[in-house]
DNA sequence: ATTTTGCGAAACCGAATAGTTGCATATATA
DNA sequence: TATATATGCAACTATTCGGTTTCGCAAAAT
């Protein structure tokens, strides 16, 4: 069983929760009520998330709160660092094509 | 079943791929020769990276160049966008805790 | 003390995934 | 023309995934 970031974001669900929580922890219910399945789905979803340390939990009495730990969508932004290199690469040859086809004009 | 980046790059082969043909236009067989699985398999993944539109084709003569592109892996810088702002907050608000301390010891 | 609420875990199901082997097809090469 | 090479596609398999329903347990409310 794989469990990492990328894994973890490969859901839409899991993505929308990971949007929901970002300003503000919440407890797996009112995570719920804003999606069209079940608890016991969002609390699986929870438990990949967790166990992929993308959100911490913290309990508070019977309730349980769970919030964003950006450290491993960190990594992630850490992989496609080396390809933003590589657009920006194409976008100033672009750039250059352009700026020549004006020089040309004139 | 889902095509998009964020399901495209859920595999760490298909990650691989992607990382091995950014610098250049590679071949199938080219490409499963750094792998430990058959052709087929690598063929498989670029069925998937070509349906989700991470890389494009070029046929010339019988072989087949996989390039890379870039377009939606953009798509998902842009999500993480949103996260990076989160982060940068809470490191700022971590340096304000730093420089109260230091200017408390003064 | 009893009931309600919030939650996770287990068992189950259909669909998707990643891999394999075998085959068909088109292009090079002898 | 016959053969070798590059590739995609189909069928099959074991495993994982995302969901549901049912259950158990602990904390809160009555």
């Amino acid at each position: 069983m794989r469990r990492d970031v990328f894994q973890a974001i490969a859901d839409p669900t899991r993505r929308a929760i990971i949007t929901l929580i970002a300003m503000q922890a919440m407890t797996p219910n009112a995570i719920a009520e804003n999606f069209h399945t079940t608890r016991q789905a969002i609390s699986k979803h929870l438990r990949i998330l967790t166990e992929c340390e993308v959100v911490k939990q913290e309990q508070r009495g019977r309730e349980i709160y769970y919030q964003l730990e950006v450290k491993k969508l960190k990594e992630m932004d850490k992989w496609i660092e080396q390809f933003r290199k590589i657009w920006e690469d194409r976008f100033n040859q672009l750039d250059n094509v352009l700026s020549t086809m004006k020089k040309k004009k004139k």
